[in-house]
Formats: structure tokens, sequence, C-alpha cells
DNA sequence: CCACACTATTACTATATCGCCATTCAGCAA
DNA sequence: TTGCTGAATGGCGATATAGTAATAGTGTGG
């Protein structure tokens, strides 16, 4: 097996395709509401700025992407995290974004005219 | 600063635009290569499967995106990781298809026939 | 049953981007 | 300069998906 040549393309596919749920600001914004607590769809709706049918996409997505839960409530349903692990991505992606952040200040400090 | 509320549309879009550079199969398995050692462009055609054109494209997205380094050497041009975060990123999210992996598997145990 | 509220789905447009081909640019050697 | 190799860029077709409006499904109360 030359596993360390190709690292097997359906694997690497599998790894962009959780990426790439997480690649969308509105579906960001869905996870880091439902971090403080769980939301029915409505609530979220209110939250973010988006319609109804959008939402409802985005927490389908994420739901199928296996990062959410869903409990239904009479006539509402109730999306919360059911994998935290996102949040660590989260704050190494925004480590990182804050530290090239200084660093673009502090090039800005070092070249103060011109 | 309602700054619980939205967190900041533009502080969302950085995130999801770190994370859409990381969804695609091409790019992390550029990224694999480079873990092992700098590559030329060259050098990287041959062990990713795909056209020099796509290569330097991708290679010029993951630069921009602050993940790579890049050094002229005479004709050639070397890249190497410069962010090896990412690295923590691949890993949690390679954990997380595993767990998933196993569940699935221990779900078919639980349900021999039918 | 009916009316209503909440959620999910379908069909569509607009936009973005991967991968490719062809071309151009850059460095090196004869 | 010319020719060659390696790298980057512009244009194009195909594909994917965010967001929307309209519709359908589902549960609740009257």
């Amino acid at each position: 097996m030359d596993s360390s040549v190709s690292l097997d393309r359906a694997r690497l596919e599998a790894v962009a395709r959780l990426f790439k749920v997480l690649a969308e600001p509105t579906r960001l914004q869905i996870l880091h509401c439902l971090h403080e607590q769980p939301c029915s769809v409505m609530e979220l709706v209110e939250k973010v700025a988006s319609k109804q049918a959008n939402v409802s996409k985005q927490l389908g997505i994420l739901y199928e992407a296996g990062l959410l839960a869903r409990e239904r409530r009479g006539s509402q349903v109730y999306y919360s995290i059911r994998e935290t692990m996102i949040f660590d991505l989260c704050n190494l992606v925004c480590n990182k974004l804050r530290r090239d952040g200084e660093q673009l200040a502090q090039a800005f400090r070092a070249t103060p005219e011109a």
C-alpha cells in the first residue's frame, strides 16, 4: 500500500468535504448561535440574517455532516451542537488570523510613512 | 458592541475563507506532500495527479492564504509549509471521521441481518 | 375537520471555482 | 540573441452551491 503517496483520494475528499461545510459564514454563524444554547429554526432565523428556507437548508447540511443533533418538540425542531470539536477548529483558525493581523499591524508600525 | 450576536460578519467571512482553502482534495494533497519536504512545482506535479497549471494555481491560493512559504532557487520555485497549525486542523477532522466510521461499523454489527 | 404556525423541499438564478489549454513570463546556458 | 526548462496567468466549459420564492409536509389547537 502506497499510503504515503496519495493518502487515499477518498480520505482526502472526506476531509475536504467537512472543511467545506465549515467554509460558509452563515453556517459558522449558526454554529456560533448554537454554541450558546439549542435553538429552534425560527429562533435561528431571527438571530441570523437569513430567510427560513435558507436556515433550514444550512441546518440540514450541518446535520448531515454529523455536526448537529436534532430534536422535535411539538411543531418545533430544536438543533444543538453534537460535535464540539468544531470549536477547536475555529479557535485554531481564529488564532492564526489574530497572529496574521498583529504581524500586519507591526509591519505598518515599522513603515510609518510611505 | 453586540459582538455576541453576530460575531462580526467580516470575522466570520475570514474564518470561512480559510476553511474554504482547505476544502479541496488537491490542495490537501499538496499540503500533505509538503509536510514531508519542501518541493518545487514540477516535483509536486509528479506527486499529485494534476497538470502544472493547476498545481501552480493551487499553490498560489495556499500561498495567498499564508499557509505556504515560497523560495526561488534558480529557475525553480520551492514551496514549504509556513503554518503547521493546518495539520492540527486535519488531525481533528481525521479523528472525527474515524470516530464516525467506528460508530457506523458498530451499528452494522448491532444489526446483523435485514 | 379546518386554520394556523413551524419546518422541509423543490425549482430557479446568480455566482464562484476547479481543471484544462494555450500563452506568457522568468531564469539559465550555449 | 536564441533555445530550453520551469512557473505563472488568462480564458473557457463544466460543475457546484448560496440564497430566494413558492410549495408541500407536519404538528397543534379550535
